[in-house]
DNA sequence: GTGGTCTAGACCACA
DNA sequence: GTGGTCTAGACCACC
């Protein structure tokens, strides 16, 4: 865990996971390591894995059985959904706020575009 | 001034100042309304109108003279570089969020694509 | 079966069984699955299964016999006074949580009629 | 606060507030007392009613300043559109679940008018 | 063993 | 003073 990060701890675990599940590392139905396995190895409080496991299971992504364990959720479509409407809001806040600096849609593409070929 | 946002009051009148500075709103060596003003106006804490206008000093967007007041930077190159840096953190955040979901860099461009489309 | 509820798998497993006899699917005398047969079918831990028929007799709904099985109650008394029982709770529960949110009985009232409407 | 009930005491606390938000004994803007000051109040673990907290902002029901408070959301329509939601989610539950024990429309009416009847 | 709740007590950022 | 996060450690219901 990258304690470096400002990002409170709990959500540097969702992010983790989220990604895992997003790149289908893991799959729908797998289970997510136990709260206190996962306590002992990324080193972090029992509570604190709990509330990023609560939290992931607020959003959908996935559910837990009292003394099963957390699962990823069946429903692929809530996967995709979600992701989806994340990648909306995002989209949607950054226009938001390029704009407020005074930007002009063409100014964004091509802004965009550059970052883009940056990339590669 | 949406106060229901969960980012600190301070931060979010500095993003008020900022954007006015960038757009051109308010220009180089334009007065800012005093603290106690600026207080009363948006009913906030004096100290929360302080912090903000600190904070805008350490970064350079403004500077105070002893009991004339606060006045927008002289240096309009620093508001460019401000507004492109401003910018360039927005897409970085945006695309790294974008990623931690898991998208690929055709797939924001598209989605960028589409969003700019539906603009006109 | 709802995996995804919050309520005790076990729980669940009873309502379903109280829902088969209640409704008439199940009969009295009629044998139950035995707990190995539901526990696969369900895909359930066994000993759930075996706490859901425990509960069950323990309410009087079913009765067993050592190396017979489980068998829904002889007596049609008990499925009936089970039946109302289980619908005067449902709506004790139902109109105590619709005041708790405020609604005042004249208001649920009418709530009921339209619901009731809508579905001729 | 009540113990006997086997309810976690935080649900019973975010029932408590929600009940006078709806209600309006509490308006929207009001302040709601502090954690620590209800904590002490009802003997209960800040945690705890921090907890409760939380829940009822992330249902709409509250929102928070840090440093300021926890204030009754300023959104009158959004208090109205949650408790209309709930009421229809508890709704449509009761009568699922009645005609889940076999009950019929007419039967269901006539046992909800008994109860308002006996009520008076 | 699993997750869920609660307490006690600490530290932090913010107003 | 306010809420937000984290730790440590306990107890419970459930599987």
């Amino acid at each position: 865990m990258n304690f470096e990060s400002n990002l409170p701890i709990y959500i540097q675990i969702m992010n983790l996971i989220k990604t895992k599940i997003v790149s289908g590392e893991l799959k729908r139905g797998d289970k997510l390591p136990s709260v206190r396995e996962l306590s002992k190895e990324l080193k972090v409080n029992p509570n604190t894995i709990q509330r990023a496991y609560q939290e992931l299971e607020r959003e959908e992504f996935v559910y837990t059985q009292r003394g099963m364990g957390t699962f990823v959720t069946e429903n692929t479509d809530t996967i995709q959904n979600v992701k989806k409407s994340m990648a909306t809001g995002l989209i949607d806040q950054f226009f938001s706020e390029m704009k407020n600096l005074g930007f002009k849609n063409d100014e964004i593409k091509e802004m965009v575009s550059h970052w883009l070929a940056k990339e590669e």
